[in-house]
DNA sequence: TAATTTGTTGCGTCCATTGCAACATCCCCC
DNA sequence: GGGGGATGTTGCAATGGACGCAACAAATTA
C-alpha cells in the first residue's frame, strides 16, 4: 500500500474533528481529504470513520490506523534525527583498519585526543595484518587504513606515503649500540625478536634474509609490537621496527635505532590508504588529516 | 517526505546487492531505483550508498535508513493483520450500553453464550441510566443500546420495541400474591423497594404516583435491580420491575408478578436502539440479532 | 424553515514516477 | 590488456495519481 498520505489525512481529520479543518491545516482541498480517506477505506476493505455524521468519529479500525500512523510518525522522527546527527559530524562511527605497526602510545594518544574533541564520534580500530587491512578498505568495511607497505591494488589509493625503513632496535647498552649501521649477516649471533609470519614486517625481513642468503633464528616470536619493543628495551636482544614506532623511547635515549645495510629493509614505507574514488564523511576526513599531520610530524625530523 | 517508495527501493537494492536485482524483484525499471535512491539522498542531504562501486554497500546513514524501513515494515504488517482481524469478525470490540433494567441472569447468559461462540470478540457492557445510554448510542460510543423506554431523539432509532409493563413483584406468600391486579393506592401499606432517582423506573413510578396523587414511601432504595429482586424474593416486601427481568423466578414460581391498574405503568416499553443511519460491523450485528431473539422469546409468551 | 457547515462527486490540470534507450563505468575472464 | 557483460546514470516521452475548483447532498443550527 502506498498510503502514507492517506493515513496522514485520516490522522489529521480525526485529530481536528472535521475534514475541512484538516484541509485547512494541510493546505489541500477538502475533496482530497475525503477522497484519500475513502481510498484508504477501500484499500483496507473497512470503514474507518463512522458514516452519516458531521463530526469525524473513528471506527475501531480507524482507531487502529490512527495509532499506527502516530507510531510511524514517531519512528520517522527518530530516524530523521539520527540522520541529522550523522550529517553534523557530531555522531557516527569511524572504522579504521590499522596494520600491525601502528599500535603505539603516540598513536593512541592522537586517537584519544581526537575522540575528546568529538565526543559523539565512535572510532572503531581494527588491528590486523597489512593484507587484511587493505581488504577492509577495499570492501568499504573501513573508511581508511594505515599499513606498513605501499598498496599495489588499483582499487586502493595511498593518500600519504612516508619512507620508514626498518631498523635494528637495541638497548643503549647493547653491544651494537654505537654502530652507525649494521649488515644483516652480523646479527646472526644476537638474540632477535621477530613478529609472527602473518605480519608484513616479518615477510620483509624474510625477503631481506633471502636476498642476502642469511637466515636469522629468532629468539622471540610475538604477535605484539609492544612486546617486541619491550624485548629490546630490557636489553635482552634486538628487534626490527620502523623508527616511528619506537619514537618516544628513541627520543628519551632508552632505545637506539641502527640503520641496516640492506635495500629491502630500507625501502619500506608506511601509507595511509583509502578506497579509490571514495568520498569519506566529514568526521572521517578530519581524523584522517589529524593522523596525517601526526605521522608527518613524527617522521619528517627523523628521516 | 513522501519517501515510502524511496525507502523501499533503497531497501531492496541493499538487500539484493544491486539495483538491477531490485528492479527485477520489484518489476520496475532500474532507472527508477537509481533515481529514487538519488532523490532520497538529496532529501536527507547525505549519501546512503558508497559511491563509485559496483555492488551496493550502504553508508552508515544508509544502514539507518535500512533499519528504519524494516522496522516500519514490521509495524505495517502488524497494523494490516490487525485490520484483517477486525474485518473477519473474529476480533474487535462491541460496545454495548444497557439501561438499568437489563442486568439479569438470563441476559448475561446470552452474552456469555455469544462470547463463547466468538472468542476473539470483546464485549464491553456499559450499564447506565436510560438517558446516558441514549447519549452513548448517539455519540457512537456504543454500537447499540438497550433501554427501558422508547427513544424520542430523532438521531436514535429503535430497531425493536417491546411492551413491558412495570408490575408489582412479590413473594408467593405475600399478602398480595393471589391478586389479579392491584391499584397503586393499595400498595401504600406495604414495604416497597425502589431504585434510585436516577433510574428511569423510579421516574416512571413517580409519574404514576403523581397521576394518581399517591405517594409511596419506599422501605428500600437501591441502585441494583438484583438487590430489589432479592428484596422481593425473600418476602420482605414488593418492588416494581418489568416482568422479563424477573423471568426465571417467575417461571419457577418463586416470584409473582401482579399487573398494576395504572396507564403509565402499563405503557412502558423496552427498546433496542442504534444511531439513525449507522451501519454496524458484522459482529455487532450478530450480537444484536441474538439479543433481539432473546428478548422476543422472553417476552412474547408472557405478554 | 432558512442558513450555514460539512462531506461527496465530476472534471480538467499538473507533477511525480515510470519505461525505454543511450551512455559511462566497472569488473571479469579470456 | 583488451573485449564482453553487467552495473549505475541521464534524457525524453507517456502514464497515472493527487490536486483544485465547483456543484451537490446531507446534516446541524438559528
Amino acid at each position: 500500500m502506498h498510503g502514507e498520505i492517506r493515513l496522514r489525512y485520516l490522522y489529521e481529520a480525526a485529530r481536528l474533528g472535521t475534514m475541512r479543518a484538516a484541509s485547512d491545516e494541510l493546505n489541500v482541498a477538502t475533496s482530497s481529504i475525503s477522497r484519500q480517506i475513502a481510498a484508504l477505506e477501500k484499500e483496507l476493505g473497512m470503514r474507518l470513520i463512522e458514516g452519516g455524521r458531521r463530526k469525524i468519529k473513528l471506527t475501531e479500525a480507524g482507531n487502529a490506523a490512527f495509532a499506527y500512523y502516530r507510531e510511524m510518525q514517531a519512528h520517522e522522527e527518530v530516524f530523521l534525527s539520527r540522520v541529522a546527527e550523522l550529517r553534523s559530524i557530531r555522531s557516527g562511527t569511524i572504522n579504521l583498519a590499522v596494520g600491525e605497526a601502528f599500535i603505539s602510545d603516540a598513536f593512541s594518544e592522537v586517537l584519544q585526543d581526537f575522540m575528546r574533541r568529538y565526543p559523539g564520534l565512535t572510532v572503531r580500530v581494527k588491528m590486523s595484518g597489512t593484507n587484511d587491512a587493505v581488504n577492509l578498505v577495499r570492501e568499504d568495511e573501513a573508511h581508511f587504513g594505515l599499513i606498513f607497505d605501499v598498496p599495489k591494488d588499483p582499487k586502493v589509493r595511498a593518500r600519504l606515503t612516508l619512507s620508514q625503513p626498518l631498523k635494528a632496535i637495541v638497548h643503549p647498552k647493547h653491544e651494537l649500540a654505537g654502530r652507525k649501521s649494521v649488515k644483516l649477516g652480523e646479527l646472526k649471533q644476537y638474540s632477535i625478536g621477530l613478529p609472527e609470519d602473518s605480519f608484513r614486517i616479518r615477510q620483509i625481513v624474510r625477503e631481506a634474509e633471502h636476498a642476502e642468503a642469511v637466515f636469522l633464528e629468532p629468539g622471540l616470536i610475538a604477535n605484539s609490537m609492544m612486546l617486541l619493543k619491550d624485548f629490546a628495551k630490557c636489553g635482552r636482544g634486538l628487534t626490527f621496527l620502523p623508527e616511528f614506532l619506537a619514537q618516544p623511547q628513541l627520543s628519551e635515549g632508552k632505545l637506539i635505532a641502527i640503520p641496516i645495510e640492506n635495500p629491502v629493509m630500507n625501502s619500506t614505507r608506511i601509507s595511509l590508504i583509502t578506497r579509490t574514488g571514495r568520498q569519506v564523511p566529514n568526521g572521517v576526513y578530519r581524523l584522517m588529516l589529524r593522523i596525517e599531520a601526526h605521522l608527518k610530524s613524527l617522521i619528517a625530523p627523523t628521516g
